[in-house]
DNA sequence: TAGAATGCTACGCTTATTGTAGCAACAGGA
DNA sequence: TCCTGTTGCTACAATAAGCGTAGCATTCTA
């Protein structure tokens, strides 16, 4: 078994407090978590949607992700492939901004790197 | 080198696209990256203060991320030790409901596994 | 001026991720 | 029915990331 999947009363990698934050953030600080989390916000997909939106991610990784998403409630499946369940819809509201707020950053982090 | 700092103009691992929200979560989604910037957004912190308050997590490990964070502009280091940039500190607004939240997550999972 | 704290680095080990290959199950279409 | 394509995986070997302990050089502090 690889890995564990992080949950309040679950801890994982490091994880020991069990503090409902730091096991969402060990959920979603794995890779390409988050990455699902924000391709499935557009509507379901099927396994290999998801890799092609996720740069090719590998079968093995994405297939874990799917499941320990899916054991914390934020992935399901249903009939037009993986999507998110209302947990899952309602943790993508909080991620949403980033989408546009990241465009600022990366041009502020180019403008700087040119400065230098 | 181990790992190099995700970036718009540097993507990494299989951020081959370089969208600034896949650089954003590649870094984001690293381990303790998230729960370093959590931290933080109390007020600076010293080297091990920030290991303690992330469980004990190894030196190696921070080190790496307060260099990454840091060339991301998300962290620097002050008088008081290390601290939120102001755009670490914007990110942090958005992280900030997740808190609150992740805890009805936690509730509603563990209501979920009594009832199975 | 002897601790104590700070910010690390080194090292060996375990765990995670990658990339490629391929397989079983199902769905059309000829 | 046989062929072809899609889907959802699993296996495997290799690389990368993370962990834990030890320790060291440099400040602070009493």
């Amino acid at each position: 078994m690889p890995s564990r999947v992080p949950a309040p009363g679950n801890p994982v990698r490091g994880s020991k407090s069990g503090k409902p934050i730091m096991a969402l953030f060990d959920l979603l600080g794995r890779s390409w978590s988050l990455g699902v989390i924000w391709q499935l916000a557009n509507g379901p997909l099927t396994f290999r949607q998801i890799q092609d939106r996720c740069e090719q991610m590998s079968p093995t990784i994405l297939n874990r992700r799917i499941k320990e998403l899916t054991a914390s409630g934020f992935v399901e499946k249903g009939d037009q492939g993986y999507q998110l369940t209302s947990a899952g819809a309602e943790l993508f509201t909080f991620l949403k901004p980033l989408g546009g707020w990241s465009k600022k950053w990366a041009d502020a982090l180019s403008s700087e790197e040119r400065q230098q």
